[in-house]
DNA sequence: TCCGAAAAACTAACAGTGTTAGTATATTGT
DNA sequence: ACAATATACTAACACTGTTAGTTTTTCGGA
């Protein structure tokens, strides 16, 4: 019965590292209890239940996904940016990912302020389409384009989708980024015309 | 103990209305079998276990979104094929939410027979491709490209990541369809060139 | 028509999930 | 040093899918 010294950031902490060993499917709070030496209702002394540790796994694993893309597009512009942006996107979903899985799973519908917290992960895009000379409402319009089309591709990819044939998904992601480039720059055009 | 005349088929019927009526989070045997009048237990009489049962929803599932598809580009070429079938994945997106998101569940990486049944879904995107000059490697791009960019967006709407600001989705949507028109129609001019 | 076989229902149980209540012990602040 | 608080525990509950073993119904062939 000895304390284990169990605080509430290491007990998420050690939610995301057993997700991205074990994977998302087989996380269980069993599991996490016996990494940390203790038994389930343990837990229940640092979290309030399994929704708001998941909860909490989400805002690391948005944050992270953000600072992703913010390198990715430091010192670029334009078209540059943008496919430095989306290719960021692209490792990040495949180098991680459960925790990629974790975001695009979270209960965002019950949960503003999660729902707030996932709005950064549209600032970068935001921010590289304010190299463009565009509406407002453009930019909204734009961003979510974007963001489908790196979402819908990961995603698809995950799901297998896309390996039973011997053509590149690399470059099949770089022409769908292309469009996006064109959609940029044809929105542009409608501005300054 | 009277029997319920159960049948395979009509099991995994009743499976898929609980799903589309409850929703596919609280879908469960217990349930399933309180709908058919019958033990949880019973229902092993009709269906090897429930990855079977979810598999043979996702046949189902397949198929109606390739009717879907194949309806909407039923008389129609190029341009407006594409739009038409968009607009037709979106809405069927849309109007059954719970099955879509079976789709989308699948486990096909485990399921060989379910990944060719996947293969349906692109059948129709196929079809409207061959309208268009272009090289089998260019479709098979391009239909991944249309896919992810249908997928995406359906998803992130369904997650509500776009309900938070006064912008049409429908036209963010229109918009990134004719970001592949364009895509389609230049890859035509790269050959013919 | 009867009887054995097969099909389909049952009950009971198991291992797993998250979660709560109540209890004991360790730590901390006065 | 003692009271208060924090943290661990055990035991239980209501779920989940699933299996084994049992009883009943149904059906096909002699």
């Amino acid at each position: 019965m000895a304390r284990q010294g169990l605080t509430r950031a290491g007990v998420v902490r050690a939610a995301i590292e057993l997700i991205e060993s074990e994977g998302l499917q087989r996380f269980s709070l069993r599991e996490l209890a016996n990494r940390l030496h203790v038994r389930a209702a343990s837990l229940y002394n640092h979290i309030k239940n399994m929704d708001e540790l998941y909860t909490e796994i989400g805002y690391y694993a948005i944050s992270e996904l953000k600072r992703a893309q913010l390198d990715a597009i430091a010192g670029k512009e334009r078209a540059q940016a943008i496919e430095a942006l989306a290719e960021a996107y692209h490792r990040f979903g495949r180098e991680r990912p459960e925790i990629y899985q974790v975001i695009m799973s979270l209960p965002m519908i019950k949960n503003d302020a999660l729902l707030t917290a996932a709005g950064d992960i549209v600032e970068p895009i935001m921010t590289v389409l304010d190299g463009y000379t565009l509406t407002e409402l453009q930019k909204m319009h734009l961003q979510r384009v974007l963001r489908s089309i790196m979402h819908g591709f990961l995603s698809q990819e995950a799901a297998g989708c896309f390996r039973h044939f011997p053509v590149e998904v690399s470059q099949s992601y770089r022409m769908a980024v292309q469009g996006f480039v064109w959609l940029a720059e044809n929105s542009e055009k409608e501005v300054e015309a």
